[in-house]
DNA sequence: GACTCATATGAGCATGCATTCACTTATTGG
DNA sequence: CCAATAAGTGAATGCATGCTCATATGAGTC
């Protein structure tokens, strides 16, 4: 038995199969930090409540209340949706007394839903 | 103490605030399914290994081992998560030989990633 | 066939996260 | 002031998930 050693480098042998294609790739790259920031705001987005929420969002202005029913979850939730999307300033809110009205932070929040939803539609045929 | 006792309902209390908004957005809602797809979609690029790949497929069809070296991460790390993009069908690969080339699937993803970029410069500016 | 290389996969683990529950805060009407 | 109501929050919990390690598969080479 004892199957040779395999030294085992860090990721695959030593050698790329093409290095100057991986080196053209590499210098359009975006920063860590601005790749790190987009899959933070596709994560907030990667859950169905939260979908559902931004969608109605892109529609109307919403009180929490208001979307917890239209959703048919808890005002709770909600709540802590909310907090999620806005932290990653997808939502904003203004309140009125003890309402507090959300809406979508800015349109690329609109395109990015919308986008989505084509890509949907062409796997859902 | 013993604080009332709170019914509770379901969500809020047991009024909408303003029904005739929530009956309008409920109206132009995507069904279930289409949010529930959409969120998967979202959660598939919420994870910043994964949207390097992506985004680095979107300039150029490249082999797992590349991507591995182009990124930094070990060969399995990219490979599962390639199983994660094909899943969703976000790429696509073709076999040469023992070399997979994989690209992403169709130009929404492309513009998902473009219009997700243009959010967050516009906040980190 | 035996070996190497590129990739895929499964188990295991450690972390992360969405929801619920119970509670607090803030605002308004009586 | 006080009771009611809209929203926010922290802890607990149960489930998802990203990576590593080890191994499997499959193609090309000798």
């Amino acid at each position: 038995m004892s199957r040779a050693i395999k030294p085992i480098s860090d990721s695959c042998e030593i050698e790329f199969i093409d290095q100057r294609k991986v080196d053209r790739v590499r210098r359009s790259m975006k920063s860590d930090a601005a790749s790190v920031a987009l899959a933070e705001t596709f994560r907030v987005l990667g859950d169905a409540t939260r979908v559902k929420i931004a969608f109605a969002l892109s529609h109307e202005e919403l009180c929490v209340c208001d979307l917890a029913n239209l959703l048919g979850v808890s005002q709770s939730a909600v709540s802590h949706s909310l907090r999620t999307l806005r932290q990653m300033r997808l939502v904003r809110f203004r309140k009125e007394g003890k309402i507090a009205y959300y809406k979508l932070d800015d349109e690329h929040i609109d395109n990015l839903l919308q986008e989505g939803f084509r890509h949907i539609q062409d796997l859902l045929p």
